[in-house]
DNA sequence: CTGAAAGCGCTTACAG
DNA sequence: CTGAAAGCGCTTACAG
């Protein structure tokens, strides 16, 4: 189309000192409304877009944000990573800023740092958060404003998340409450935080309940099929009642195995898993689980951060992002057959 | 940490000018060995690093890639934007490109528009092709390089994508071979190229078959639960023997409407769909389905588009993509009943 | 209320 | 082989 039409050009066809467009543009400074409405409708016929590089080196902002993903979502088809982005990407719509897609590995954080360095970014959402973890040791380190999705241990880290210690209490609680007394449980990798709250959450519903805890039905850094194949056929030597799969993706492991082993749900064992997906909602049995609102938690977490972008310069607005729930769906699966 | 450090306080550190200094780092030029290897010493005692916004600026590029994904990723579960996003990471992770990441909705591109007058970003990755493609109008008409994941039917855009036509007609022969003789289709929206390609595939195996086609037993734009239900009701009046579903979701949604039914698989019906997911080998039975390599179509994406943005400047080195493959994954839902 | 000028950090003809 | 200078498009004290 038309030649990019820059703020020098405006200033020349109205006779007027770019300073002048500059600040009817930002708004900022005093201008008479009558030049300000001229500058203003020829902005609009013209259709002016400010140049975001230019306006950044200025004031160095780049209006970007990163979010940091794990490789491992390579690996695992959980949703949960798709519908937090949906979420955060909601909020940018409507703020001056995007969003830059920045990966990384376990222990391998090059990607970050050379986002950082590069200044390609004013802040950053960390999509999961580790025991010790690396990234945001790192950004503290750089005093780069960043918030996490997922509990951290480090007070000093901005975070949002779900109650999952909580959740995981009830759930236990609920089963425990319904005579299922020999409850395994069955995480994923331990230096998640989650993970860890999760398990107290376990813990915690045997207390209460005043049920002895078996360390042996408890197994954790499930991250493989074999593994967890392995881990079920010690189960079902335990004589166990029922098992919490701390995500969907062991409980799809699980449950085809278990198949395999004409084993019955729930007849002969109860089964609850973390994550509502549609694989578990449509698994014959349906799965009990814990639902979480996935877009919610984007949307939380990039309030935050923009609220901590912003807060250096205007208002401290600090919008309460509120409580986020979680809600526990009752299906089949741990249902009591009618026998 | 340490300030950050520029070009000019290396130059005033070297005692030479900082146009030496952009010299060095660019390998554009000529330096003497001496100088440049003090340069480069420094720098990298230093760790300096480029501020990309600036070189930006000066050179008018923003080393940034806008992957536009379309709004409806939110409701469906399909693993499939993910994992291709990660391929494209893996490409730009040795790139100076970053990702940008953009929504759009069926028929409002403003996000795209935005991020396009602002000039942030060189080019664009289109990660689902429409007959009619607003996005892929305007991107054009505004001569900004893109590439579109997914066919298009028009020959101007830069594509890559398997090779849906023939997987549908592969699948289909072989279900026809195997006695299948009244095969429906059930499809999603009908305006997505990739569906028309699968139609036709689907009808071309007819044809080379000899098998008449029956228009009643083929439903597009099953996108709603409930639409797909009504579809089935049909179909179990129609009295045939096997479906195609265009994608995992629909199948999933279909599975749990048979089952409802009592109505067996592969004993009444046979099942095969597209998009080899977890959800759909985990299944019992497991279904027969077509399975793509979503992280090879990323990077394929990817690369071309790098090689269009590297094509003015350097030697334009088209690196061969090779043709992307599809496999046909044989599974329970289509095996012949031993009965 | 308005403008001239310097600056953000880099690049690149142009002239030695 | 090297440097002074102008420029990328915007912002913002400073001075009217």
């Amino acid at each position: 189309m038309s030649k990019k039409i820059t703020i020098d050009n405006i200033a020349a066809a109205m006779g007027v000192s770019k300073t002048t467009v500059s600040r009817t543009i930002s708004g900022k400074g005093r201008i008479s409304a009558k030049t300000r409405d001229r500058i203003l409708s020829y902005i609009a016929e013209n259709n002016y877009n400010p140049h975001a590089l230019a306006k950044g080196l200025a004031n160095s902002k780049t209006y970007n944000i990163a979010i940091v993903i794990p490789e491992e979502y390579n690996l695992v088809e959980l949703p949960f990573f798709q519908k937090s982005l949906m979420g955060i990407l909601e909020i940018t719509e409507d703020a001056d800023y995007d969003i830059l897609l920045v990966m990384v590995k376990p222990n391998d954080i090059t990607q970050l740092i050379k986002v950082i360095t590069n200044n390609k970014v004013d802040g950053v959402i960390l999509a999961r958060t580790y025991q010790k973890d690396m990234a945001a040791e790192y950004l503290l380190e750089q005093k780069i404003p960043f918030v996490s999705m997922g509990s951290s241990n480090n007070e000093l880290i901005a975070q949002v998340d779900n109650d999952h210690q909580t959740a995981c209490y009830e759930l236990t609680s609920l089963l425990l409450s319904q005579d299922i007394k020999r409850l395994a449980l069955i995480g994923g990798d331990e230096s998640h935080v989650v993970t860890e709250n999760r398990y107290r959450g376990y813990v915690r519903a045997h207390q209460t309940n005043i049920i002895p805890l078996d360390q042996d039905i408890i197994y954790l850094n499930a991250l493989y099929p074999a593994y967890i194949q392995r881990i079920c056929d010690d189960l079902l030597k335990s004589r166990i009642d029922g098992i919490i799969c701390m995500d969907d993706s062991i409980c799809t492991i699980l449950l085809s195995y278990l198949k395999s082993k004409k084993i019955l749900i729930p007849e002969d064992i109860k089964i609850a898993s973390f994550y509502h997906s549609a694989i578990l909602d449509h698994n014959i049995p349906s799965i009990t689980s814990i639902k979480f609102d996935e877009a919610e938690l984007g949307r939380a977490a990039c309030c935050k951060l923009l609220d901590i972008l912003n807060e250096s310069a205007k208002t401290p607005m600090e919008k309460p992002v509120g409580q986020l729930r979680y809600e526990i769906i009752i299906r089949e699966s741990t249902t009591k057959t009618s026998s």
